[in-house]
DNA sequence: TAAAAACGATGACTTTTGTCATCCTTATGA
DNA sequence: TCATAAGGATGACAAAAGTCATCGTTTTTA
């Protein structure tokens, strides 16, 4: 991690995307005291499971994958953060180690943010308790929902969901594909299955025409069909 | 659901095990005005999924399961939820219809509270807001812990892991059985898996000596075993 | 820029899980 | 209390997913 000067938080677009959009000017001009901007390399860890945090990160460019390793050696990505998102908000409000690893999945600039000034707005500010609170609430039904979604669908369905996700919150680039990348092995790990199965289905898309690839590259051709696959079993 | 009188909150214990406990004398005694006891026959729905709340249910006997239904038709249990939780919490927060279902899976007692006085409590008082916000992230560590197991674990591992819990938590009775039953069906929403599945894993740690059963009762014989199928694969 | 590492793809095979049918037992309520 | 429904158990089979091995391509980096 690299630290380097940056501007402050008072002038901070990505502040609207969360809870810090609630913090008063003399709250926001404490946290923007004693924030620091890290540049974090794909790849980098910004927090690892079972890791003590004394702050939260909010993410302002990048994305960055949440995933817990399991005693098989298996990773499950929980969660794909970005722009706007905090990271270690749970770990940071609960006092305990944080429950899942932080890691960029392509070049990040995040903002570390001590956890005193966030205990203290919290305590002082109602305004900025509830939109944490309600981020939480959030996640928490997310995470619900992706319990359904793996008990229940199969994997193809979960990867034809998963795309139409990407699709829809990332946008596409000049060419139509997708506009984030990810390893098979990276997909297959959010869908809670093995590389090659998500491979394989990935080849079967190919084969009914719903999509195309480019290395790692995804173009979505036939979302209504990707759709379907989602609704119906 | 039936009404009935039923004693202050100011004097239930069952309220040292939420958030409630850090409410002060006046707004406990706001919410204890307002709060209607109801009871819930075993079977009853407290909330559909899709519902608007009005308020929150506090748990003070019996046990609910909390689930979703999927378009397959089959019903998938996110949280088996006791004395002391309180339901519908998320829902409220967020001013968003419920996710989940909450329905009594034996004979319960809860106590409904309108949101208003919840939602007045967590502006007027921080220490209460803290403690919402603590249940909130502890109730999305347990969710996101139930992802990585679902995708990681077979449905054996989880079935002991299952056991186990319940084992812990709800304690067993005179003949050493664990002190609550559910289906063979629910036990099967839980692990988000098929009821003959469930059964047949059942019958497997049956016929390795891990477990009895006698009808919907299920006693650890052996719970050293369970641990090392839980933690190794 | 050449070697090594990471990644994507696929075949062959195994294991796990799901589905459907059936049968017996236990609860439930008219 | 007797009929009916709900629940538990199991067999037979099908489908889904996992594992291991291999190979070519792309990316990284020494």
């Amino acid at each position: 991690m690299e630290i380097y000067k940056d501007d402050r938080c008072e002038n901070c677009l990505v502040r609207q995307l969360n809870a810090l959009k609630s913090l008063n000017k003399d709250q926001l001009k404490r946290i923007s005291d004693s924030k620091v901007s890290k540049s974090i390399k794909k790849g980098d860890a910004i927090f690892e499971e079972g890791e003590k945090l004394n702050g939260v990160f909010c993410v302002r460019n990048g994305v960055s994958k949440l995933s817990k390793m399991s005693d098989n050696g298996k990773d499950t990505i929980i969660k794909i953060a970005t722009r706007g998102e905090i990271l270690g908000q749970r770990s940071v409000i609960t006092k305990e180690k944080t429950n899942l690893s932080a890691v960029a999945v392509n070049d990040m600039e995040v903002c570390y943010i001590p956890k005193v000034h966030l205990l203290e707005s919290i305590t002082d500010n109602p305004d900025f308790a509830k939109a944490i609170l309600l981020q939480m609430a959030k996640n928490l039904k997310v995470s619900d929902n992706v319990i359904v979604n793996i008990a229940q669908k199969t994997v193809k369905q979960r990867l034809a969901e998963a795309l139409l996700h990407f699709d829809k919150n990332f946008g596409i680039d000049a060419e139509g594909f997708i506009a984030m990348t990810l390893t098979r092995e990276e997909i297959a790990n959010i869908l809670g299955t093995a590389k090659e199965t998500c491979i394989r289905a990935l080849t079967s898309f190919k084969k009914q025409g719903w999509i195309s690839t480019d290395r790692k590259r995804i173009k979505i051709k036939d979302q209504k069909a990707l759709l379907k696959l989602v609704e119906n079993r």
